[in-house]
DNA sequence: TTTGCTCCGTGCGCTGACGCACATACGCTA
DNA sequence: TAGCGTATGTGCGTCAGCGCACGGAGCAAA
């Protein structure tokens, strides 16, 4: 069965009251996540939800043929599978495993019935996709304006907030369909951070050395969607 | 007083069974949109929300202090606040009016009020919400990959779904501020399309000549969410 | 008719990123 | 320790879009 419930790291849940936790956890059972694993593409309908925990999952818009583009990322913040909680039961967008690790997995029809037995769950999702809107809009003001190393200290970081790890890993080729562009632009973008000694890059493993740097090399979005993620944590407690 | 239900050209609206269109519309005033207005700043308190109907809104990102960036269009098939119905009361982008006209406006506590009480309302909501997000994510990779002659098209085909004139009132400054590129970046593309006989252009009037021809211009991210939002309002009848 | 304002067109040097191709480096397996 | 596959580094021509600056054209009030 599953681990006590302090062991569930994942944020929407762990702030449930324990009847409308135990209304949720009745249904979920735990997986692991792998690397490249695809969960949904666009279009398809969707089997299950679910809750990483120590996984990172990537959304990612198709266009033309063209390279992949990531809009938003989920971690232990999050949900994936967000447009059941909208009524809708196909995936507009391809979510992609991008951090492997545990998660924890519901059947669609089951978590319907638990969401909308659980009001409590409803608030979270709701201000959840808000921030995940938000998050979105702003990423895409980001790729649009703001040069390939930008972006590329933007994405380390919002990813380390979520592995909460220093050390990741993660090929140029795989961050090139990331930020939509090609695994050259990102060896430039990452060779420059690294000859700053912000982060040690080798072979696809990422560690971070110096946080604060990197939020100094990073173009403000990456502040503004933090900002808004935390206003939106913040306001999950006082409500009711 | 509000003239008569058939009338009010908002398709959330129109599409209330009367029982909660009643709830709606006891608190809702008509109000007249005007060019350039803001309706939002990010961060601002939402003090009222809209239901377009010959009006039109864009919802734009701002990214350190560069130009505006749109990432979604809200006209006379959604509503403008959204926040607030995911528990939110403030808004995170720029809401400026694109296309004046009229629109429908609601005190933000009615609102709540009316909304919680209204769960058709709340479905269809919930739907157009995931429609927006599809919009918004499509856009960004719109907004990443393609040339500016075809993010133009698509930008006029968008706009024209939802005003529903062959003729609209926009300065290439303005464009330039939606696509987020020069103006000139505008007068170029414009130019293109115009010797193509696509539209015809002058002092900030445009006139739609050639759907066909323009959607052949636009890039396919144009059909992608048109036909996403078909499936939206196609699936708000059979349910229930 | 002149003035003034807004809007649109053009030119030019610059640069970030693209597409393509090839060269190296690491680590595993035989 | 030779070989192979994956991952990373480099080079080069091209181009869309940028920033800046100025020229011209339509419209309205004086």
């Amino acid at each position: 069965m599953l681990s006590p419930r302090k062991v569930i790291e994942n944020s929407l849940l762990a702030a449930l009251p324990r009847k409308d936790y135990n209304i949720m956890i009745a249904g979920l059972e735990p997986v692991t996540l792998t690397l490249g694993e695809v969960l949904y593409e666009p279009g398809d309908t969707i089997q299950h939800i679910y809750f990483p925990s120590a996984s990172l999952v990537s959304l990612l818009t198709l266009a033309d043929g063209h390279l992949a583009l990531e809009v938003g990322i989920v971690g232990r913040d999050g949900m994936v599978g967000i447009p059941l909680v909208l009524g809708h039961t196909t995936s507009s967008v391809r979510a992609l495993v991008q951090g492997e690790g545990a998660a924890l997995r519901m059947k669609a029809g089951i978590f319907l019935k638990a969401f909308h037995r659980s009001p409590p769950m409803q608030r979270e999702l709701y201000r959840y996709i808000h921030a995940l809107m938000a998050q979105i809009s702003q990423t895409a003001a980001c790729n649009r304006f703001h040069v390939v190393e930008s972006r590329l200290a933007r994405w380390l970081l919002m990813t380390h907030d979520r592995v909460q790890r220093d050390e990741f890993c993660m090929t140029q080729e795989f961050l090139g369909h990331m930020l939509g562009v090609r695994r050259v632009g990102v060896t430039n973008a990452a060779r420059a951070l690294q000859n700053n000694n912000l982060i040690q890059y080798s072979r696809g493993n990422i560690t971070m050395l110096d946080r604060a740097g990197l939020e100094a090399a990073a173009c403000g979005c990456y502040e503004i969607v933090r900002d808004m993620n935390d206003g939106v944590m913040a306001g999950l407690q006082p409500r009711q």
